[in-house]
RNA sequence: GCUGGUGUGGCGGAAUGGCAGACGCACGGGACUUAAAAUCCCGAGGAUGAAAGUCCGUGUGGGUUCGACUCCCACCACCAGCACCA
């Protein structure tokens, strides 16, 4: 009789949520704690393939924990505020209210089809007033500890969802949501100071056990330059100084080469000196060209360098005194470093680039041959070329003069090293309906004043008006009776905030509330989060590492620096699932032609089938492309593993099987901890195969074999033990290998001659090198002569190789 | 361009200094069957050979080593992230 999975695995599904099987313990008396998290759902349609891979593990993880004997919090929730949920209620034409509250629902259901142990009564929702009530009280902090400010300011918007993005959410020039083209706009955004965080993040980059190619991601999006910071003075045409220019450089040993100096166009001096500047007319008509022109623009001709050249200014290199001219070019970001740079077009490829463009001339300062192009910090510090033209340091190699030439600097107070980040502050507000309120009132009088803590949470109102509109304006300010208010202070007529909080807000700190999902005193129990500490295993997607790890990082820094938090690091070890791809090596999407839903995964094959085809098709972290092939090898498997319990005979570990059963336990202990589930499911396989032929299995086997298999399969496992034990496999603790066992009496070795194998012979464990010899030259003469052998290299249980004189 | 990762049969993939291709799919042969499906057993990297065997083989070329998919150097391809970051 086959494995009947559908009433089966139903049976199971409903047990454990009725019997609440998986529930975390806060505090519990005897057990240590384990804490499995699975990346958030967004509410935004159904589980799909994606969600197969990445929940599977955690649940494979939480289940073998519990066996071990670990109080394990494995909780889920929805990340339903924000763009995703809100665009996809608006292509819907649903209220996002009821979407989310459908939608919420409909993944629930779903994952407990998937089998997941879950500990559903620490659901979550980030659009839940219960929880953004924290949500608001932890930007109150920020705002109170001087994290959060709004400025006016060039920004990121997105025509399509018409709203302002941060960096994170438009890498590339696209909208992280819509995929469309951002623009630069002008607009009053609130910011959080997380650049004030750089060097704590990449501390939590270091110490967080995490893929490699993840933590470079991190790393070089914070972007971390080492260099000096030298203040040039500025002059008009009267030789009068006017200012100073501070610029930023990393190469500071090419100071003597300088023959022009930058600023970005949006540079504060330029406004300053207005009338210093003889050409402003023309300067005034190439800002408002750059100052406009989406990232996406800069990024498309990246080579062509476009520029204005300050008339009536000039500044002086304070090592040679040298005269300089000042140009704006829009190659200089503003919000990069200082906002300028020195020119040395002999030893970097854009200011070359430039030069070439304005017939700017060009000093070489360091070996080699800059006639077509630059020769750039890379090449000449790996030849450690010398240097030229360089006033006292002619002669030297550069890396002694780069040291030389930034103590002089400094020696001369105009100098300083500087440590710059990429990575910018958080642009933190949308103009979008569907978010948590800011706790913000602007009076006339008292400025921006917070909300009382104790007026939290401050409630979205309902409208039926929430769609975006073309101005940008956020569609609160419409709901006036809302909008209006009394101000806390002063008692006048003031109001509200209107935009509201990025779907980032409600992610970057949702571990925490899980700990103590109903507290309505705090964002959760401050002993509670000390029992649960840090994420023991963070599993999900890698495609938002440079945003939502980093924010997570952020966040969990600063509360725990304010003290509302008892650890420093959210998460100790981040999986990265990688994607399902389709049959074009895309990622798999609902919306491409072959998107296969896990559903109906289940609905043909079953929720175990499904669960182990679709990690026995790669590892984790690897991208893996989707196919049925190979699942018949799955069911045949089940199929298999079902038929055991006809095959019970005895009751204790036979001697027949006591080598391949603590070899399983071994290898299912390791690569569960690994999450390496298809080495794991291929050990199963090879154990049910020794059963098969030897065509029994005792009791205590099977009850070992079972609880091995349950986190993987825990629907037919499950219902073999009921079966056959009467009992709940649940209430079964993990089994325990010996390495005792996994010595055999004899061995197989190979026998190599020059490196090459010859014979696998069969000799007793342990042999002495002498007897091995023995046997080989006598039993195996035609492997080799004993005279013919020079050298033995033996290495005792694994291998043999005779070195003969060829 | 920079950074990181990956490269193994017809396919998904094992093996991280010691028997390359575990496990599974697809494939071939056989058993069962009136037949098919399912199931079970056997085979299988390539070349050559009747066979035993021999030679070749982990992107390419070099190196280290008794021994290299594994370590080192150079190059190629693909994937991902960043991209005028001074």
């Amino acid at each position: 009789m086959n494995y009947d999975f559908r009433n089966i695995e139903k049976k199971w599904q409903e047990k454990w949520v009725k019997e609440k099987s998986f529930q975390a313990i806060d505090f519990h008396p005897t057990k240590p704690k384990y804490y499995v998290l699975y990346e958030f759902y967004n509410i935004s349609g159904n589980l799909h393939m994606g969600h197969l891979k990445g929940t599977i593990p955690a649940d494979a993880l939480a289940r073998f924990k519990r066996f071990q004997g670990y109080n394990v919090l494995f909780p889920i929730g929805g990340d339903a505020f924000g763009l995703p949920a809100e665009n996809a209620a608006i292509k819907k034409g649903i209220n996002p209210h009821d979407f989310v509250r459908n939608g919420m629902k409909t993944v629930l259901d779903q994952s407990k089809m998937l089998g997941l142990s879950f500990d559903y009564d620490r659901t979550i929702c980030t659009s839940d007033p219960e929880y953004y009530h924290w949500t608001q009280w932890i930007f109150l902090q920020l705002l109170k500890h001087g994290k959060a400010y709004k400025k006016k300011g060039v920004v990121n918007f997105c025509p399509n969802c018409q709203t302002v993005l941060s960096n994170e959410d438009s890498q590339g020039g696209k909208c992280d949501r819509c995929g469309g083209d951002v623009v630069q706009k002008e607009r009053e955004v609130w910011f959080l100071k997380m650049k004030e965080y750089s060097e704590k993040l990449l501390e939590n980059v270091d110490r967080i056990q995490m893929a490699e190619n993840l933590k470079e991601a991190q790393r070089n999006w914070i972007g971390k330059s080492e260099g000096m910071q030298v203040a040039f003075d500025l002059f008009d045409d009267k030789d009068e100084k006017v200012g100073q220019i501070e610029i930023f450089t990393t190469c500071i040993e090419t100071i003597y080469g300088i023959t022009f100096v930058v600023l970005a166009p949006e540079h504060e001096l330029v406004d300053k000196l207005k009338d210093k500047i003889k050409n402003f007319d023309e300067v005034e008509k190439y800002r408002q060209k750059t100052a406009l022109r989406s990232e996406f623009d800069r990024i498309s001709d990246l080579k062509e360098k476009t520029g204005c050249k300050l008339e009536g200014l000039y500044v002086v290199n304070p090592v040679n005194n040298a005269k300089v001219p000042v140009f704006l070019a829009d190659f200089v970001l503003a919000s990069y470093g200082t906002g300028a740079v020195m020119a040395v077009p002999s030893h970097d490829q854009r200011d070359f680039d430039f030069a070439k463009a304005f017939g700017i001339p060009m000093i070489q300062v360091i070996d080699g041959d800059c006639s077509t192009c630059a020769v750039e910090k890379k090449e000449y510090l790996a030849k450690n070329s010398k240097m030229m033209n360089s006033a006292e340091f002619d002669g030297m190699p550069v890396r002694e003069a780069k040291k030389k030439i930034a103590e002089k600097t400094i020696a001369m107070g105009v100098g300083k090293r500087q440590i710059n980040y990429k990575m910018q502050d958080w642009s933190f507000n949308r103009q979008r309906y569907w978010g948590e309120p800011f706790p913000v009132i602007f009076c006339d009088h008292c400025g921006t004043v917070p909300l009382d803590e104790k007026d939290l949470p401050l409630i979205l109102p309902e409208t039926d008006d929430y769609l975006p509109n073309a101005k940008g304006d956020s569609p609160l300010s419409k709901v006036t009776d809302w909008v209006n208010c009394k101000c806390p202070k002063c008692g006048r007529p003031a109001r509200r905030e209107t935009d509201t909080m990025p779907n980032w807000a409600g992610s970057s700190w949702y571990w925490l509330r899980y700990c103590d999902p109903h507290n309505d005193k705090a964002l959760a129990d401050f002993e509670k989060l000390k029992y649960w500490g840090s994420v023991d295993c963070y599993t999900g997607g890698t495609e938002h590492i440079t945003r939502h790890v980093l924010y997570a990082f952020f966040w969990q820094n600063f509360l725990y620096e304010i003290g509302a938090v008892p650890t420093r690091d959210p998460f100790i070890r981040k999986m990265g699932s990688g994607l399902i791809l389709d049959d074009q090596g895309k990622k798999m999407s609902k919306s491409s032609a072959n998107g296969v839903s896990p559903l109906e995964v289940i609905e043909k094959y079953g929720t175990d089938a499904a669960r182990l085809h679709v990690h026995f098709l790669g590892g984790y972290e690897d991208n893996t492309p989707w196919t049925y092939d190979g699942i018949s090898g799955i069911t045949a498997f089940l199929d298999k593993v079902w038929s055991l319990q006809d095959m019970v005979k005895g009751d204790g570990v036979s001697k027949e099987h006591i080598f391949e059963l603590n070899r399983l336990m071994k290898k299912v202990t390791e690569d569960l901890e690994d999450l390496k589930l298809n080495t794991c499911i291929s050990a199963f396989m090879i154990f049910v195969k020794k059963i098969r032929d030897d065509k029994f299995i005792t009791k205590e086997e099977l009850r070992q074999f079972l609880i091995l298999l349950n986190p993987l399969a825990p629907h037919i496992t499950s219902e073999i033990f009921e079966r056959v034990f009467g009992s709940q496999i649940l209430d079964e603790t993990w089994p325990k290998f010996d390495e005792k066992f996994l010595i055999e009496d004899s061995i197989n070795l190979p026998v190599q001659v020059n490196g090459k194998l010859k014979q696998v012979i069969s000799v007793a464990r342990d042999i002495s090198q002498e007897e091995l010899l023995k046997i080989i030259y006598e039993k195996y003469p035609e492997i080799c002569s004993e005279d013919d052998v020079k050298k033995v290299i033996h290495i005792p249980n694994k291998i043999v190789n005779l070195i003969v004189a060829k």
